[in-house]
DNA sequence: AGCACGCCGACT
DNA sequence: GTCGGCGTGCTC
């Protein structure tokens, strides 16, 4: 027999399959097994994704050398899956398949050098140990290690190793009868206290037993009693291998209430019982404002999917995965949930990842990567929030989870469930058109009222303090809400970089003239420029429509509005969360426990605070300024804008008390901001596709987008242009490339940035021109030169 | 990617 | 002569 694999080689030139021949050893080897293989001089590890009876290969076939885990780490599913979506994405097979395991199952190669020769083993080089190369450095001993195994007195042992470590405790076994142990503590001497509160444990709660490490803890105990324990005879210690559990902070409600849904709810969830009955590949559309229980109808449907003998998947933004979201599902479902986010250690998240391999959970709920889940017998998919960017992987492998989801979702028969108050532009056009099912939850399920929804015209108003940041409005309703010891979330939206000319007379924001998107001031070339089609103006001294001075280039942080806060509102304290305050391990969860304890009277952070957050003591959301998004070179900006703003008006009110919402702007007309006060989606949706459909945007246009970066700014331009040309030549209407340009933020790391925008509706060259891209940009890439290709980008930088 | 082979210039 | 620089080609 022969396995066909794909090795750990993220090349082009070693993109595809090499043949092995198994040995009689190896003939429990699977498709989705992980092996390790010869490669030339080198072992590499590689992923088994075929089996066949004859070779292509005209040479002589190597043997594949180890079969690394008891069960092959991939299904079939997802090998397949993954040669899908290389296609797709243009990514390496190799990459894909990395990226669906733990990262502790990536291969650490070593090279060891190892003495031959008796004469040289006691060379201080060697010191009776073979040498890991990996670490030799020195010069000097380099020529001699070449010296050595050009002689054949030493050679080099390539070695593949495994990462993953499972955890092991200890567990302590009774050795004894009952009757013993009690017979035993008479006998210890009266000063051996601590042999006798484990003598009484044991008796007390002898059918408890064996016990683990972490359960004897309890009795405080230090090792050298249990060493004592164990070398009596009393008690035998044993490894065993536990999982690291993640959720083993949550306890499970005792008597979970029955919610009852109402009609929107019960409507939607019957929708989607049928198709997971019915096993039908469809995709549903689930659209409701914050509040109308759109998780109560995804809970229902995962229990449906249970009760039909099917698992589950769901995955929700990074952001909200908070505690509060975990333990709602943990509550209901028990331990049959396995999470997945970045929070856990990569310990954790390989364990739950196995439970999840092994078919001990039936319910995964976790962010982007979750939706490669080894999970079998899928019955439901589910997204919620679906509209969030950060379903799209940035970096290779460019993957979108909704996309990998509809794929999934065909294979396994089962219904898509994509939530969201304000669904993607393209996802809610597809429900238009019926590829999708739209449901609506039209009521708020608490039946509350929204919150009351306040623009702040920041060209009309007053300042407090000597900042333009902060409104007298905003900053009284603040100490109003403080000394009625109610709470505030203030969101400072987006963390601006990329500053853009603003009149304070009028409110005008300088926009290219060909594209109506704002244009980005670029300190380094003194200019400023569109970020799509590549149109640059000097920066002006006066407003261009209204000739006043008072121009101003924005750009403003979190901490600098704490300083402020701290100034005109001395007795309120608080906390601030932003990527630098969340970096550490479990400071998220901490912070916002700390909030939700009254422990601060005002959070302040980006948007990580708009997402999910249920605190009802919360009466006022202060968006310190909307147009930050706004002015983000993306076609999509307003529609993040208008998201965000939704998103974080939701955090009002959320219990008894009437929610306030403060959203401070300069454009208090612009329909993204007009329509967010209102939270008027459908509205919104219908004024956004208009302006889609004049600028050629998604979703009436596909794009693409090829970025090519150099630390020669000359180099990256020349290749880029060299590109469109190609495109060009091969490409025809109505496609439209756009650019190259350089990118807004000219230089990062130290590399120059140029792009070109592909759009277009229907152009079956494009795929096979990209890869032949993909290819040279490997080949360009020992010249320093990197491309990146991004089907359907989120961010154009 | 990484490793070997191979062909040229500059040293003990 | 030989060491080592990097261009070229291959890995089942």
């Amino acid at each position: 027999m022969i396995a066909q694999v794909i090795v750990d080689v993220a090349a082009k030139q070693t993109d595809r399959i090499f043949e092995y021949h198994i040995p009689q050893a190896l003939d429990d080897v699977e498709v989705g097994s992980r092996v390790v293989v010869p490669f030339g001089r080198r072992k590499v590890q590689g992923f088994v994704v075929g089996l066949s009876e004859k070779s292509s290969f005209k040479g002589k076939l190597k043997d594949l050398l180890l079969v690394i885990d008891e069960m092959p780490p991939l299904t079939p599913e997802l090998v397949e899956l993954s040669k899908t979506l290389s296609d797709q994405i243009f990514a390496y097979r190799i990459t894909l398949l990395q990226t669906m395991l733990p990262r502790v199952m990536r291969a650490n190669y070593r090279k060891i050098l190892t003495p031959i020769d008796e004469k040289v083993k006691n060379l201080p080089l060697f010191q009776g140990e073979p040498v890991d190369l990996n670490s030799v450095s020195d010069l000097d001993k380099i020529v001699l290690i070449k010296k050595l195994l050009k002689q054949n007195q030493a050679k080099i042992e390539y070695l593949v190793e495994n990462k993953a470590k499972k955890k092991v405790e200890a567990q302590y076994n009774l050795t004894q009868k009952l009757a013993f142990y009690q017979e035993i503590v008479k006998k210890v001497p009266t000063n051996a206290k601590k042999q006798v509160a484990l003598l009484n444990d044991i008796i007390e709660n002898f059918d408890q037993y064996p016990k683990k490490s972490t359960d004897l803890k309890k009795l405080e105990l230090s090792t050298s009693v249990l060493k004592t324990a164990t070398q009596k005879g009393w008690l035998e210690k044993q490894e065993v291998e536990t999982y690291r559990d993640p959720l083993k902070d949550f306890e499970p409600e005792k008597n979970a209430r029955k919610i009852t849904l109402n009609e929107d709810q019960q409507h939607a969830l019957d929708k989607i019982a049928g198709s997971i009955k019915n096993k039908q590949a469809k995709t549903y559309l689930l659209e409701g404002i914050t509040g109308s229980g759109k998780t109560e109808v995804y809970l229902h449907a995962i229990q449906e999917t249970l009760n039909d003998g099917r698992n589950a998947l769901m995955l929700v933004p990074e952001i909200s995965l908070t505690p509060q979201m975990v333990r709602q599902v943990k509550q209901r479902f028990g331990s049959s949930v396995a999470v997945l986010h970045s929070a856990l250690s990569e310990g954790e998240r390989y364990d739950e990842w196995r439970r999840i391999r092994r078919g001990q959970a039936r319910v995964v709920v976790g962010a982007r990567s979750a939706i490669f889940a080894p999970l079998k017998n899928i019955g439901l998919v589910v997204i919620d929030e679906e509209h969030e960017s950060s379903y799209k992987q940035e970096d290779t492998p460019r993957y979108h989870a909704r996309n990998v989801a509809l794929w999934r979702s065909k294979f396994h028969n089962c219904p898509l469930v994509l939530g969201s108050a304000t669904p993607s532009l393209s996802s809610r056009a597809r429900a238009q058109k019926g590829v999708y099912e739209l449901l609506f939850l039209k009521h708020r399920a608490n039946k509350k009222s929204l919150p009351e929804v306040e623009i702040v015209d920041l060209k009309k108003i007053q300042f407090a303090g000597g900042q333009f940041d902060l409104s007298v409005n905003l900053v009284e309703a603040i100490q109003e809400k403080i000394a009625r010891h109610e709470q505030v979330i203030l969101m400072l939206n987006r963390r601006g970089f990329a500053a853009f000319m603003l009149c304070r007379a009028c409110g005008f924001v300088l926009k290219c003239p060909n594209c109506d998107i704002s244009l980005t001031y670029h300190k380094d070339t003194k200019d400023m420029q569109c970020h799509y089609c590549g149109h640059k103006e000097p920066i002006p001294k006066r407003c261009p429509n209204c000739q006043s001075q008072e121009i101003r280039f924005l750009g403003t942080g979190t901490q600098k509005i704490q300083e402020e806060l701290n100034e005109l509102i001395p007795q309120a304290k608080i906390l601030r969360m932003d990527v630098d305050t969340t970096r550490r391990k479990g400071s998220y969860k901490r912070i916002l426990d700390s909030f939700g304890n009254h422990e601060a009277d005002i959070l302040l952070g980006t948007q990580m605070i708009a997402k999910g957050l249920d605190f009802p003591n919360v009466t006022l959301v202060g968006v310190i300024n909307a147009d930050t998004g706004l002015q983000m070179p993306d076609y999509n900006a307003a529609e993040k804008t208008f998201d965000l703003l939704t998103q974080v008006s939701g955090r009002a009110g959320r219990a008894q008390k009437t929610g306030h919402v403060m959203i401070q702007t300069y454009n208090p007309e612009h329909y993204a901001i007009e329509l967010a006060k209102t939270q008027n989606y459908e509205a919104f949706y219908r004024k956004e596709m208009q302006v889609r459909h004049e600028g050629n945007y998604p979703p009436f246009f596909f794009t693409t987008l090829i970025s090519v970066a150099s630390k020669n700014e000359q180099t990256a331009a020349k290749f880029a242009f060299a590109v469109k040309r190609q495109l060009m030549a091969k490409l025809h209407a109505p496609t439209i490339i756009l650019g190259p340009t350089p990118s807004s933020i000219a230089k990062i790391k130290n590399q120059y940035f140029y792009q070109i925008l592909v759009k277009y509706k229907h152009e079956p060259n494009l795929n096979p021109i990209l890869h032949q891209l993909q290819d040279k940009a490997q080949e360009v890439q020992k010249t320093g030169l990197n491309v990146y290709i991004d089907n359907e980008p989120e961010r154009i930088i």
